[in-house]
DNA sequence: AGCACGCCGACT
DNA sequence: GTCGGCGTGCTC
């Protein structure tokens, strides 16, 4: 009955555990989950018991130094969570632990809590998929949250970027009659605290976030809402790569809560995951619903504008009757490139080895993927010809020549970085980046300028992305949405115009079961980066031909290509996929020749789940 | 991840 | 002869 030894996993990508005798003193004290300081190779750092022994086959064990919770602060659930999300994702456990934890608790702070009397719930759980703009289905989102509350079940909600979570709160509470626990971590480490406290206890009822709120240790979830499901950044970036899409789901398996998904145009994923488990849609009908037209830029060839003439005829009319048009591009700046009339050089990132976009906002040239800033060099740098002339429109560009156009018109732009929502502007360009925002202003006319970038991706997500983007688009304009495009008949523009989501979801399936793609396949994305090129490749190749080696593999492995992004911040970075049936299966097969390669000479390896 | 141990080049 | 490069291996 007394455990001498305690079994140990810390945030680093080591196996483990690793085991720790218990001093005397705190052998009352400590349980499965607590939170513990432990000297780790002669460093001190915050372990968590996973498991108590009374023997160890270590012979020389270090004891571990302190204890940090009155409680553990683990609970199984949340143990079993982050288990679940080690195994799949390909990280240690103690990686795991220390995404789902708030930064305070990384690190070594004692806490000191109040468990509140828990209430079983028995229920049946459910997932539910109301189909619609979160505003669509405001009352039936409301009354799912009271009738989960009225059972004493407790509400996490989820929405994908933090702009949206003010104006959720006021909707959560003004629905909900509760006070609304907001956990964000971006307000503070002693406010993060509290709230975290509050839920942990189980005093918050309703509990709002952005991704990594699906992992707030609520004692008894009733229900985990994700709005709009289809939105990346519900997808971790930096490993472990976990997607709260799948977290929420295993939530739901495992303490038997809700999952309700809301949003007009989801995943193809989740479509099919709904589909799996035979759930109907709820349909909820937007109030008003833009028109919708296509221009076909095949018909404008000799216009070498970004609007075409009926655009532009259209924004007229919408000015003069006192609308408002959003125009969208997604390119940031005034030019997208810079080049010498002389010699022909184009300037380009040392780094990133993209061209320079011209910031007029900034007076500076500025890459978009590392952030690099320089001022305009007077003369050329390789010839010292003193003629650069930039070309490619971006939107402060169109900003000048619709200010010109429309003189009456107050021309603003938004971009990432843009602080303030412009009220006063009439005619505003933005990228996507305004996403987010678009509740905030009410535009009559809303116009896709340039989306065959968008539409012509090599990623087999693109076209799902664009009907979804197209939709929310609609959703948010008031009279019209049109978008000049040179693919009028792309699946996901003639979706978006007949608004017929069943139709698209299907053809899109079918494709993606015929080129064996997810969500009929798992993907594996093994990423290799490093600063010398040549030896980021022949690593990549040395990998490929073991991985292709694996006798009985179950798995399909292609060779490795340069990334999307093929140089970032000076390192190059090459791909292997991978795509098989089962996650397990592939990364047991994968793991041990992995092992090997996580230590090669300057070249980093990481392993993506599912991208 | 980080840190120690270990075997080969330019320095007082 | 040493100082130190970073390749390899381990962390209870």
């Amino acid at each position: 009955m007394c455990h001498s030894i305690a079994q140990i996993v810390v945030g680093l990508p080591v196996a483990g555990p690793f085991d720790y005798s218990i001093p005397h003193h705190l052998r009352e004290h400590i349980r499965v989950g607590s939170r513990v300081v432990v000297s780790f190779r002669s460093k001190f750092r915050v372990g968590f018991v996973i498991g108590l022994l009374t023997e160890t086959q270590f012979p020389r064990i270090k004891p571990l130094s302190t204890v940090l919770d009155n409680i553990p602060t683990l609970d199984e659930h949340f143990l079993k969570l982050t288990w679940d999300l080690a195994q799949y994702y390909a990280c240690s456990w103690g990686e795991a632990i220390e995404v789902a934890l708030p930064a305070i608790l990384r690190d070594k702070r004692e806490i000191v809590w109040t468990p509140q009397p828990q209430i079983m719930r028995p229920t049946e759980p459910k997932i539910l998929f109301y189909q619609g703009s979160l505003q669509a289905a405001a009352k039936t989102v409301a009354q799912k949250l009271k009738s989960i509350l009225a059972q004493g079940g407790g509400i996490i909600f989820l929405v994908p970027e933090i702009g949206q979570i003010m104006v959720v709160k006021e909707f959560l509470e003004k629905v909900c009659a509760v006070d609304v626990c907001v956990l964000d971590r971006y307000q503070g480490v002693k406010h993060e605290l509290t709230q975290w406290l509050a839920v942990k206890e189980g005093r918050a009822r309703v509990v709002l976030g952005t991704r990594s709120a699906v992992f707030a240790m609520m004692p008894d979830v009733g229900l985990i809402v994700m709005v709009d499901e289809e939105n990346p950044s519900y997808k971790q970036e930096p490993s472990p790569f976990y997607h709260a899409r799948q977290v929420a789901l295993w939530r739901h398996k495992n303490e038997q809560c809700d999952v309700l998904f809301v949003s007009p145009a989801p995943s193809a994923e989740l479509w099919k995951i709904l589909k799996d488990k035979k759930v109907v849609p709820e349909i909820c009908a937007e109030k008003h619903l833009a028109d919708f037209q296509v221009i076909d830029l095949a018909n404008y060839k000799y216009q070498n504008m970004l609007v075409s003439f009926p655009l532009q005829n259209m924004i007229l009319e919408t000015l003069v009757k006192n609308g408002k048009v959003l125009l969208f591009l997604n390119r940031r700046g005034f030019s997208t490139s810079t080049k010498c009339n002389q010699c022909g050089l184009v300037l380009k990132c040392q780094r990133c080895n993209t061209n320079l976009s011209f910031m007029y906002s900034k007076k500076k040239l500025m890459c978009h993927r590392c952030g690099f800033s320089s001022d305009l060099p007077k003369m050329c740098p390789q010839c010292n010809g003193s003629y650069l002339r930039s070309t490619g429109t971006g939107i402060e560009k169109l900003e000048s020549e619709l200010a010109r156009i429309y003189p009456q018109a107050q021309v603003a732009t938004f971009d990432r970085g843009a602080k303030t929502f412009s009220k006063q502007s009439n005619l505003m360009i933005a990228t996507a980046a305004v996403m987010p925002f678009l509740h905030r202003a009410h535009f009559s006319l809303i116009a896709v300028l340039d989306f065959d970038g968008e539409i012509n991706r090599i990623d087999f997500r693109a076209s799902s992305r664009v009907f979804s983007l197209l939709i929310r688009l609609r959703q948010a304009a008031g009279e019209k949405l049109l978008v000049q495009t040179r693919s009028p008949k792309h699946e996901s523009i003639v979706a978006a115009a007949s608004l017929d989501a069943d139709t698209f979801y299907r053809k899109e399936l079918k494709v993606r079961r015929e080129l064996n793609l997810p969500p009929y396949a798992q993907v594996m994305a093994l990423a290799l980066r490093g600063t010398v090129e040549e030896s980021v490749l022949t690593q990549a190749q040395e990998l490929y031909e073991q991985l292709k080696g694996i006798k009985g593999k179950g798995f399909e492995i292609a060779l490795p290509q340069p990334d999307v992004i093929p140089k970032l911040r000076d390192k190059f970075r090459y791909t292997i996929m991978l795509k098989g049936k089962i996650v397990k299966k592939m990364l047991a097969q994968v793991e041990p020749v992995l092992s090997d390669y996580h230590k090669r000479k300057g070249v980093i390896l990481t392993v993506d789940v599912n991208p």
